[in-house]
Order: structure tokens, then sequence, then C-alpha cells
DNA sequence: GCGGTGACGAAGC
DNA sequence: AGCTTCGCCACCG
């Protein structure tokens, strides 16, 4: 992808993300390359938000499944609403049966 | 051009 | 086994 930045790559492969299924910032981050940069995945996606709204930040969490950016989404529970809507089950901001749900796509990608 | 930042992750205690 | 600390690296001012 001709991306300039590594926040579009970010963006890209967010967007990439079917619905159902969840993915984590630093899955992300190693099918880009920059493992060890697994933070500015996070920090481009609340950037995303402000540029790319269109983009489903609600199915990235954490490695742990937990909606660490629920509080950046929106006044409530609306990333918890979201993933719901995409037919996944939260409770307590984190996703169950994260394994299951998981995405990742250096396989599903496959680079 | 440099320092601060950050929705993480892994290691250490 | 849970909490704390450090590292990491691209973007912004």
């Amino acid at each position: 992808m001709q991306s300039s930045t590594f926040y579009q790559d970010v963006y890209d492969v967010v967007k990439l993300i079917p619905a159902g299924r969840v993915t984590s910032y630093g899955a992300i981050a190693a099918y880009l390359g920059t493992k060890g940069s697994s933070r500015l995945v996070g920090y481009a996606m609340n950037n995303s938000i402000k540029t790319e709204a269109s983009i489903p930040a609600h199915r990235v969490v954490n490695r742990n499944g937990l909606l660490t950016g629920k509080f950046h989404f929106g006044p409530g529970n609306e990333m918890k609403n979201l993933l719901e809507q995409d037919g996944l089950e939260v409770m307590d901001n984190q996703v169950k049966n994260f394994k299951s749900v998981f995405w990742n796509p250096t396989i599903e990608l496959e680079i």
C-alpha cells in the first residue's frame, strides 16, 4: 500500500478487520513490521477517530482483550455497543472469547 | 531538530 | 499471581 505514514498503514489494516472479529494493537504493529511500536498503533487510532472516524477502532483491543480505548471513544459504553453490534460479547470492558474471535492480520492477510 | 507523547507489551518485583 | 516499571518508536508542536 502506498502509505505515506505509519498511521495510514494502521488505518488500512483496521479497516480490513472483519465484523465479529477483533485484533490487538501489537498484532497490527507486528503485521506492519513494527511490533516494537505497539503504542504507535494505539496512538494512531486515537488520531484516527479525529481524522478517519470511519475506522472500526472498536475492533481493536489490547492483548488482554480489554477495551482500553473505551474512554476515548465516547461518553459511555459506545465501544461496547459497537462490538455487540458486530456480534461480539463484551463484559466489563473485556471481549469474551477473545481468543476465539481474535483476528491475526499476520496470518489472515499473510504478508 | 529535539523533546514529549501514547487506546501497548513484556519483563521484573 | 497481580501490580509496577521500562522500553519502544513514529508523529506533533
